[in-house]
This record gives C-alpha cells, sequence and structure tokens, in this order.
DNA sequence: CTTGCTATTGACCGGACGGTCCAGTATACC
DNA sequence: GGTATACTGGACCGTCCGGTCAATAGCAAG
C-alpha cells in the first residue's frame, strides 16, 4: 500500500519531468515507465489512458506551484506591489535555474502543454484554463489591497491580473524562444505597468 | 513543372492548416499527404523529412505573416502608435475569425510550434527566434518615430518591443486557453503601457 | 526516337505507439 | 490459515509512425 502510493507518485513525477523537458506527445507511456522504473501493467493500473495521466499532473503539480507561489513570492508580509516584483523575479529565478539544469530554457509547463493539447483535449484546456483562473485571482486580490493603501489608482483588477498573466506567459513563452532566462529579468518588472483603468469591460 | 512546383505548395498549405488546427505531432506525414491530395513518395521527393517539412512551413508564411501585418498594420501612412493599436486589433480579427471557422482560439501559430518543440529541434527554435526578431525590429522602428515625434517619452525601442510581443503572444495564448477571443480585444490596447526606460539594458 | 531528368505512384519496412491481458505476488482483514 | 483485494511483471496486440524503394510517367533537348 505505501509502496503503490509511492509507485503512482514516481510515476506522475517522472511523467512532469519528461514532459516538460520535451513534450507530451513526444514522451511514451513506455519512457514514462522506464524512467519511474515501473511496469507498463502497473502504469494502467493506476491510469486509465495517457490523457487520464496529464490530468492527474496538472491537478498534482498546479498545487505545489501555488504553494510555492505563496511561499515565495505572495507573502502577506510583503507590501502588495513587492510581492509582484517579487513574483517576476521568482519566475527569472526559476527559469534560469532550469536553464542551468536542462541547457535550455523550458517556459511554463502549463502554458507549453496549453498550446500543444488546447485544441486537441478540451479537458486538458479546461484544467489548465481553471490552474490560471486561480492564479489570476491571486494577483486581482493583490491589486485591490495594493488599491486599499492607495499604492496604485482605481483599477480594472480582475483585468489588470488577467494581463499580467498574459505578459508573464508571453515572458516565458519568448525567453524559450531565445533561449535566454535574462530577458525576463530584463522585462520582467514591467508588468506592473499594465494597470486596466476600470469601466469598459 | 508547373504542377510540381503547385504540389509542393499544397503540401506546404496543407501542413500549414493541420498543424494549425492540431499540433506538429499530431499530424502524421500521412494526414498531411491525404488532405493534400498526393502521395507519400512525392512528399518525401519535395522533403527530406518531416523535421524539413515543418522548417519549409515556417519560411514560408512569416513570409505571408510579415507581408499582412505591415499591409494591414503597419501602414506608413498611420501614425506610430495608431499603428500599434491596429496591430492589436489585427490580432484580435485574426483571432476571433479562426475561432468562427475552428470553434477554436488557437492563439499564434509561431507561438505554438515554439512552446511544443523549442527544447526538441533546436533548428526550428532557432527559425521562429528569427521570425520574432524581425517583427521586434518592426516593433522598434515604430517605436522610435512615436519618440521622434513625441508622442512617447524616450525609452529604450528594442527592450519596449520586446515587452509588447511578449504580451502579444501571452494574450494569444491566453484566449487559446480559455478558449475567448476578446480577451485580446478588451486588454490588447494595453500593450502601449509596456514602455521600458531606457538605460539599465 | 532516344536519352535523361523530374515528378509520381503505391507497396513496403522496422519499430514505436497506446493499450490489453492475465498470471503471479504481496498485503490486509477475517 | 484462508481469502479477497491491490498491485506488479511482462508478453502481447493491432495500428500508425516516419521513411524507403523500385517502377513508372511526363516531358524537354538532342
Amino acid at each position: 500500500m505505501s509502496n503503490s502510493i509511492d509507485t503512482r507518485q514516481r510515476i506522475l513525477v517522472s511523467a512532469w519531468e519528461l514532459i516538460y523537458a520535451r513534450s507530451f506527445s513526444d514522451v511514451g507511456v513506455q519512457a514514462i515507465c522506464h524512467h519511474a522504473d515501473v511496469n507498463k501493467g502497473s502504469f494502467y493500473h493506476f491510469f486509465r489512458s495517457k490523457q487520464e495521466l496529464v490530468l492527474a499532473v496538472l491537478d498534482e503539480f498546479a498545487l505545489d506551484f501555488e504553494q510555492d507561489l505563496i511561499g515565495q513570492a505572495l507573502r502577506p508580509e510583503l507590501a502588495p506591489l513587492a510581492r509582484l516584483e517579487q513574483l517576476s523575479e521568482l519566475v527569472y529565478r526559476f527559469q534560469q535555474a532550469v536553464a542551468e539544469v536542462h541547457g535550455q530554457v523550458l517556459g511554463c509547463m502549463f502554458g507549453n502543454l496549453s498550446a500543444e493539447l488546447s485544441s486537441l483535449d478540451p479537458e486538458v484546456r479546461r484544467r489548465i484554463e481553471g490552474i490560471f483562473d486561480r492564479l489570476r485571482e491571486r494577483l486581482a486580490e493583490t491589486l485591490e489591497q495594493a488599491q486599499a493603501d492607495a499604492s496604485i489608482p482605481p483599477i480594472d483588477s480582475r483585468a489588470s491580473a488577467d494581463a499580467m498573466l498574459a505578459y508573464l506567459q508571453g515572458l516565458q513563452l519568448l525567453a524559450r524562444t531565445r533561449n535566454d532566462p535574462e530577458l525576463i529579468r530584463r522585462l520582467g518588472p514591467a508588468m506592473l505597468q499594465l494597470l486596466i483603468a476600470p469601466g469598459d469591460g
């Protein structure tokens, strides 16, 4: 039992690592099993299909991801705007570390999967949409707090959060395309300029 | 001879359409041939491999893409900032039209391919990097003209162009993930707020 | 009419794919 | 101990993959 949970977890971690480094289509079930030191029969004991696996991977690591984000950037003890600066810095450091390990900037796992699979698998698309929605809400809360203490003028916080989310995604995609994490360091802070005036939404 | 050029072109167009609607990995050579009404042997007469095909597709449609962009948005008769607004509007209209035809927002072909293949095929990554670089230069020129007529304060035009490019990519990716083209219409214009001060680059 | 090149056909290849099956093993509860 | 259940091992399946090949057709030049 304790071993079986571990097996399932090893599969999830292996899938995450391989798919992030390559792509969903490029990584076969066989390769995931081999990397996790598990047999195919076990794989299909825990997951009905490859598509169900990727859904489980998304659920699993979206949680970790949000925890990291809240723990390291969106910390309540920081001033609201400082949290956003910290977020951009965190994205940079993460991409930079990934690039050192893999020899390639890999961008955002969720963004990559969305680009690859959104038009092929509606369920995958919806999961990633959910992840982005929750992140948007966190950003919007932060922006509302910044408005409350008058650090920024009144804005449409949801729209602004969307703009910032899009910008961060775009930066990571561009950094991946250029294979240059420094782009994020230089341009990330401009995220704070993406405040959207309220009204016409 | 005239027929053979046509065959090659049909393959390119089919590949473009299918890969854009699905993904590179999901579309087989067989499917492309069938869609183009061409035999596999002919395919491999014109292209050494599937990877060479995708490079040819990128070269072919990057040109069309730039022509469209210059013809419809970056028109010299418009004021510099109006060109940028037009660009965002053009992106919106394109994604909206695609969504109507396909029933799904598909985002930017180049961004999608970069997300899927950048870590798998360095040559593909480099091509898309080149496409983005040329677009960046166009944006930077426009921003310099806006500075020249004092529409905007002095900025780092290359950095600002990168930021705007990233933002547009991010918007398209988010629109794809949400399957909602209206996001681009609402948030696109904020692109103009992404001016990066000169100096610390 | 022949030569030579380009374009086309479609059968064919080995291998990898996602997925199935089931016998065997470990574990937990009675 | 017995028995149900969760898990593992690994052979096996049909299908599709990217890619090859030899034969052929079309055509221009001599």
